[in-house]
DNA sequence: TTCTCTATTGACATTATGCATATAGTCTGC
DNA sequence: GCAGACTATATGCATAATGTCAATAGAGAA
């Protein structure tokens, strides 16, 4: 399975680790499968741990190991500090105004396209 | 003034310098200026030339010193190849799918916020 | 000549990423 | 009981990307 491969969406793993455990408490492996559904599968598990451990460092998550059984190895389990849902809310934020700058991104680009499209098309001067 | 400080939008300099170059070719000072119009001032110079040297090296763009007057030192400018082109069609593509991923993330955020608003408003059973 | 703006570049340290791999418990089937 | 798959976390190492700072230097204005 290839994964993790250039820095596709990597600049989400973050706001988006932090965004599950804002529904709920989690442990890394859970957290990695529900990447999925904000299409961040794909991302090698040792980011995923990396990535919590500098959060704990942070103080924007705690971890503990887990009491209840497993399906495998204890789990060590993640839940936001307070840090954490300020954090979540600054990213808020920041989501919005890199939405804004993608979409104006996109908005010039075609743009562009379109208007060389139409200098293509009509070489000559029609009105 | 505090440029380039953190992560912001640094995922958006390169395609944005492309976008940029489309329009017409153009040099690093240039460009750098107008970084503004897509809300990206604020970005150290040196990342602004470091970026333009490695697009260079994968063949993106092509560069030459310019024979016109500058105002200051000469100036190299710069324009896209067609690799650039191609390059620039598919962070079109990149750039919805992050713009998706960011939907999908406000979304849930904001879900999440409405639905727990609801339960501190109205903690006795209302209907 | 000094100051500001224009213009590009390099050095250095820190941080992030990609990838491989180590470790180890559980569960299923044979 | 043991092989193999899945669960679960962590580390090491090489390379890439970033951040900060400062060097160099021409042009134009005061």
């Amino acid at each position: 399975m290839r994964r993790g491969r250039h820095g596709r969406g990597r600049e989400l793993l973050q706001p988006t680790l932090l965004l599950i455990m804002l529904q709920g408490p989690a442990h890394g492996y859970e957290l990695m499968e529900r990447l999925k559904e904000f299409s961040l599968g794909d991302i090698d598990p040792s980011l995923i741990y990396r990535a919590l451990h500098h959060l704990e460092a942070e103080g924007i998550v705690t971890s503990a190991w887990d009491e209840k059984d497993s399906q495998g190895p204890p789990r060590r389990v993640y839940h936001l500090t307070q840090d954490g849902r300020e954090m979540l809310a600054q990213h808020l934020e920041e989501m919005k105004k890199i939405r804004q700058r993608i979409d104006d991104w996109i908005q010039a680009y075609e743009h562009h396209m379109q208007a060389s499209e139409e200098l293509t098309n009509k070489p000559k001067n029609e009105e």
